[in-house]
DNA sequence: CTGTTAGCGCTTTCAA
DNA sequence: TTGAAAGCGCTAACAG
């Protein structure tokens, strides 16, 4: 028993004589070790519990690549999550992978309660993904949010547009704050350096379509002057484009339209879109590689704080030079 | 201890006293019952193993968030599986969760090996979706893409159409065949109903964007007569257009263009594009919900073959009457 | 190098 | 209605 236990896990000392009846044995009986049994005994289930806002967003499901593909690397199985970007089923999610046990947890958080969270989790090991928490603690990876805004309001600028319509996200999400704050701050510097005045119109509201349609539409019918909209994701850029299609104007002939994330769809679309490329992938690498490293290693392993990866600006055919 | 167990998972007779008391001793020591010792001493994991060929491809999603909240329902959590189309990779998912054990799989399985699934599957419960495999059990979930492929190419008949370009999928796999007999059938009938005759000039390739471009530019180059492109899914479709786009050709004025698949994507490129909606979220939900039925009745539970799903033509601005 | 033994944390008879 | 006790299938410490 113990020795079939010691080949099958190729652990301690094993004769080959032995290891060679064992493996026969298991071969012909198609013997394969209970994974449920093995946990309980080791204190470990091998397993991964990222939990995402919605895996029909084009955007979460290349983190969620990135996470499975570093679990297995490490022979860590994962179980995937879907919050629907609602704090309540995120706990419930949370709750349930605790209670697994998962050996880890990584979150793409839709909450804001830190405490409750912190409580559902436990004392298991989490690595928090794109959007943080206050108050809650660093082992995180993140992309610089501010500096991806501050790209895209430059690159505008310099193609020569002052007046700039801004569909921002979520008030209460942390990359959308962060976005927000860049715009402001690029805007600001240009000023500053001589370039101004430049004209932000500031809008708020969920990170869809619809939401990108009907607030461009709403600026239109409002007189709000603007050359060019700077959307806060891709979704909402491609809502743009649509309504400023459905009033007769072009893009980028006469209105350019930029994103964010670089979504599959936006190279696809006509004219393909300007936007900012987010390593998702790589996010979900790095985030599962530090969980392991964590549960790897048995000393406490202090982290160093949040990862914070680059954004990098993709021109495509939905910008161009601001008609004077 | 045993009272524990019977108050925590609501069976047996309890006292309404004890109840009460271990409620609360649970409330303050914040005990959450350890789902792995659970499982090893039930015999079942309440784990449902879904595996998908790509989560990041746009249609599978929607299918495993009906998996995914069928389950949940029923109290299930599922383990989401990539096989990245690899049969190989395919096997080490199902093995892995065979291993575990799951209670159940569905599959969207690339495999055509049927002897190998049947073995790494042993005697778990399986239901495939979308994809079958010859010699393969009756619990499944499909779509029917012959009669969906039909209704495509009698819509662009209906319009005048005549001589159309036929961008199918990779011939090895069985919703591609269905799709491309749909299309011979269906020009087959209208040529029988008069209608005729109608002039199907048929490829065949990858299901991708890029393939969907070249083979245009090469059905342009070589003179190939079409009034419109009917496609063997939505990406294709796109392929189409863009290759349509950079001759001059305007769609749908000059030609008119079909997809398959209904992808988000497809309502949002402009012209928003006809094509042929597939239930996949529904599938998800059908398929989790013979799984669990068949787990929760003892009974061996005959199944009836498999359900088949209908295609929903959706009309966009992608189609218009053929020019005479 | 190998076998014996005592759990892992829960469920489930069975007797009280 | 409750508690005692025997597993579920595996691992890990220990003695041989």
């Amino acid at each position: 028993m113990a020795t079939v236990c010691r080949v099958l896990s190729a652990r301690g000392p094993v004769s080959p004589a032995s290891r060679e009846k064992v493996l026969k044995a298991a071969e012909i009986l198609r013997y394969r070790p209970n994974s449920v049994a093995r946990a309980l005994a080791t204190g470990s289930t091998r397993l991964l519990g990222p939990i995402v806002p919605d895996i029909t967003n084009p955007f979460f499901p290349h983190v969620a690549r990135g996470v499975e593909d570093a679990a297995r690397q490490a022979n860590y199985t994962v179980i995937l999550g879907n919050s629907d970007d609602d704090a309540e089923q995120e706990l419930h999610y949370v709750r349930t992978f605790a209670a697994y046990p998962v050996d880890g947890l990584i979150l793409i958080t839709s909450s804001a309660d830190a405490a409750q969270l912190r409580q559902a989790i436990g004392d298991r090991p989490v690595v928090l993904i794109d959007r943080v928490i206050p108050g809650f603690e660093p082992w995180a990876v993140r992309t610089d949010n501010e500096e991806g805004a501050r790209l895209v309001l430059r690159h505008l600028i310099d193609l020569g547009h002052r007046a700039i319509l801004y569909l921002g996200g979520p008030g209460n999400i942390s990359s959308a704050q962060e976005r927000l704050a860049g715009i402001r701050a690029e805007a600001a510097a240009a000023t500053l350096a001589g370039r101004g005045p430049i004209r932000v119109t500031e809008t708020e509201g969920s990170f869809s379509f619809e939401s990108g349609f009907q607030r461009t539409i709403m600026a239109l019918d409002a007189d709000v002057p603007f050359t060019a909209v700077a959307a806060a994701n891709d979704t909402l850029a491609l809502g743009a484009i649509q309504a400023l299609y459905t009033r007769g104007l072009r893009v980028p002939e006469a209105v350019s339209v930029t994103g964010y994330d670089d979504i599959t769809l936006a190279r696809l679309v006509s004219p393909p879109l300007t936007t900012v490329t987010q390593p998702a992938y790589q996010a979900g690498v790095i985030a599962a590689e530090q969980l392991l490293a964590r549960l790897e290693s048995s000393d406490t392993h202090e982290c160093s704080g949040p990862v914070v990866l680059k954004p990098r600006l993709v021109v495509r055919g939905s910008t161009a030079p601001a008609r004077m």
